[in-house]
DNA sequence: GAGGCTTATTTTTAGGCGCGAACTAACCTC
DNA sequence: GAGGTTAGTTCGCGCCTAAAAATAAGCCTC
């Protein structure tokens, strides 16, 4: 409500980026189209997209014949403008993945990490990204900027601290230390469920929606909420910690300490380990993934016990997001939940439906990711070419060149 | 992320509402004051104040001398500008209170209600704003807009519509009810949730915060969202809806019909209702506000017992909005949140941290509300001011004169 | 009590911006 | 190649904010 004063500057800035934004959500445009879909009147679109071309952002991608008139040119964002990074730091890896701006996947690197430990694995990411750029020739200077997809929660003040409990992680100021480690670009560091949830907002499931809530069932859940088209982030970006809202009063111990945590019943940990106490048969599965692929297809009573027990609870998580944030959109992802929900979709939704107040549960739909299991790292790179749209591009900004 | 167009006449408008939100919210300011406290040049606070002065919007309010210059000329909204009206359609009654735009109260009125049917409530809501106008002498062209609070949920369209369950209302075409019962200034009706968090966040505990949940506990409860400073209303106006949130799966069953809801726990009517079964000395109280003030001040282990469980529930499920939304402000308010938290509210802090995540909990302050008994009706009444501030006053937007 | 000093506000000037209208470009059909 | 059609550009206008200059309104000192 309490907005900014504004200049003229601030206008065209504005003008820059929905214009920008137009084309590269909506691929290939003409300027006429561009200034029917912005509400820009032609002339406008005409000359903010001749300073756009002059500057290198955009280029021409063709023409289009038209039946009797002069055809249109379409416009895009210039692929080769910049590039982004994105990166994965993950419990067991670090993924880093270099695109263009038309989020072209043009390098991809996977370092093993021995312990997540702070110091190595900003080496680890400095290297990553060493490595993407040489094995594709891109020049360090054309990468717009690099984003990280980290677990656990991200601070962001001038530089971003990561707190994660769950890897000893207690405020490690990992901007700062993966630039000490020699990366240049500008660094957009973020938790790892919100950067898929951008990748789901912006190319999977939840394309399109303005109100939607991406669920993450992994080891543990988690969840990304989009109000407004807007990630949410809370104070101090600590917001969405959905894994450890009380589902069961009371209830099971979670490893956070407290009881009847939402992450106690329902990740693929949790599964697991009720599985474990329920049938004494042990599972012979070598690692989570196998495990829970066994537990899912089991046909022993304990197992199916297990199964619906979880997709109950999930379906209860689900509902209590539907009532308290109202989205048009679900999005079940992670890949616990596409586990789950390729087998028990279904069921899921009942249980959300069996939960939720009726009239908010009418307004949703409930869909499964479909973004695959790199969504980490390219919702991380969406993090620089986010910054790119919002500001503009603005050349005033201080912005390396393309 | 994704904005509309903008032309020079919205950097007007959005300038105009800079200044004059600053003046509503900030008491009176002079011009360079303004100038510095908005970022904009003392020349444009200058030309704006002069045309917002011309247009009635504000008068000057003396001036403060200064240590060898000129004296400040002080600027305020002025209070007679406009006048808003805001209502409170309670299940026992409404009250309908009206303001100048300093939100001084020049008028009530309290109508009782008999059955909590939308006809008779129409025709009341008209003439309780009829009745405060006539009381005040003030002219109905003057009303700048009437907000109304329902319980219930609001889905705003072309004209909103309120749904509540627990009074039967199902989709109710309230705004063009009211409006056909005679009431001609612009309709704001919203949940009464919503009104008083908004009340809270203006001139009680919320002030300041741009992040903040306000818990409201009655017979039932409900809880009003602000994230960066915007109320929180999700793709259809239902978000909010914590009290039919699970947080004991399995557990008692709703009046909503759903097991485990918090508010099957938390709110008045749950516990007085636990308090029955628990001990079967029978409240001799006339209503739910004495005999929640017995069961509170009761030295019964029943009593005790009750009253403990309840705070802890209330905690887990604040800890739960906590975890979610990362807030760095919780109000308690509602009458039956006031009364538990005036004697309870450090042991519901402490049921909170015990539940929260450690750092979104080392972030938020949780206080009492500061509103009174008609908090629901000065938020209903902040309806109309806010969308004149946003708006900026644009005399070129349709708008009844002052 | 006149001049100088200080601070507040207004006026003037300059640089931008988007829009609408008029204009040019590039194709098609007959 | 004339006429028609659609796409894109140019130009003048009205508005906007910022910066600089001018004016207003007090206080202080000698």
């Amino acid at each position: 409500m309490v907005r900014a004063r504004a200049t003229v500057r601030d206008l065209r800035r504005q003008n820059r980026s929905v214009l920008l934004t137009a084309l590269f959500l909506d691929g290939p445009l003409s300027r006429l189209q561009l200034s029917a879909s912005t509400g820009l009147s032609a002339a406008t679109a005409s000359t903010i997209t001749g300073e756009l071309l002059d500057e290198g952002l955009l280029t021409e991608a063709g023409s289009v014949e038209s039946d009797g008139g002069r055809p249109r040119v379409l416009l895009r964002v210039n692929p080769v403008f910049g590039h982004v990074v994105g990166v994965d730091v993950g419990e067991t890896g670090i993924k880093v993945e270099l695109f263009d701006l038309a989020m072209t996947r043009l390098s991809t690197v996977d370092l093993p990490v021995a312990a997540v430990r702070p110091g190595p694995v900003s080496e680890l990411v400095a290297a990553g990204v060493a490595q993407v750029l040489s094995a594709s020739g891109v020049p360090a200077s054309s990468v717009l900027g690099v984003g990280v997809g980290v677990p656990g929660t991200v601070e962001r003040g001038t530089s971003a601290v990561v707190h994660a409990q769950t890897i000893g992680w207690d405020a490690v100021p990992l901007e700062r230390m993966i630039r000490e480690a020699g990366v240049e670009p500008p660094l957009f560091v973020e938790n790892g469920a919100k950067t898929q949830g951008q990748a789901e907002m912006w190319f999977g499931a939840g394309r399109g929606a303005r109100h939607a809530v991406i669920v993450l069932v992994g080891s543990g859940v988690g969840v990304a909420v989009v109000t407004g088209g807007v990630m949410h982030r809370g104070a101090t970006s600590n917001a969405g910690e959905w894994g450890h809202t009380t589902i069961v009063y009371g209830g099971r111990r979670c490893r956070c300490g407290v009881r009847g945590c939402l992450e106690a019943y329902a990740g693929a940990e949790a599964m697991l380990g009720r599985y474990r106490e329920a049938a004494r048969d042990g599972s012979s599965a070598p690692d989570q993934v196998s495990a829970l692929e066994e537990l899912l297809t089991s046909r022993s009573a304990a197992a199916r016990r297990v199964v619906e027990e979880s997709v109950g609870y999930l379906g209860a998580g689900i509902a209590n997001l539907v009532n308290l944030f109202n989205p048009e959109r679900v999005v079940l992802g992670g890949w616990a939940g596409l586990a789950l929900g390729a087998r028990q979709l279904d069921r899921i939704v009942a249980a959300t439906a069996e939960h939720a107040l009726r009239h908010p549960y009418a307004q949703v739909r409930i869909e499964l990711g479909r973004t695959g299991p790199d969504a980490v790292a390219v919702g991380a790179a969406t993090l620089p070419v986010a910054a790119l749209l919002e500001t503009g591009a603005d050349p005033r900004s201080a912005r390396r060149a393309g």
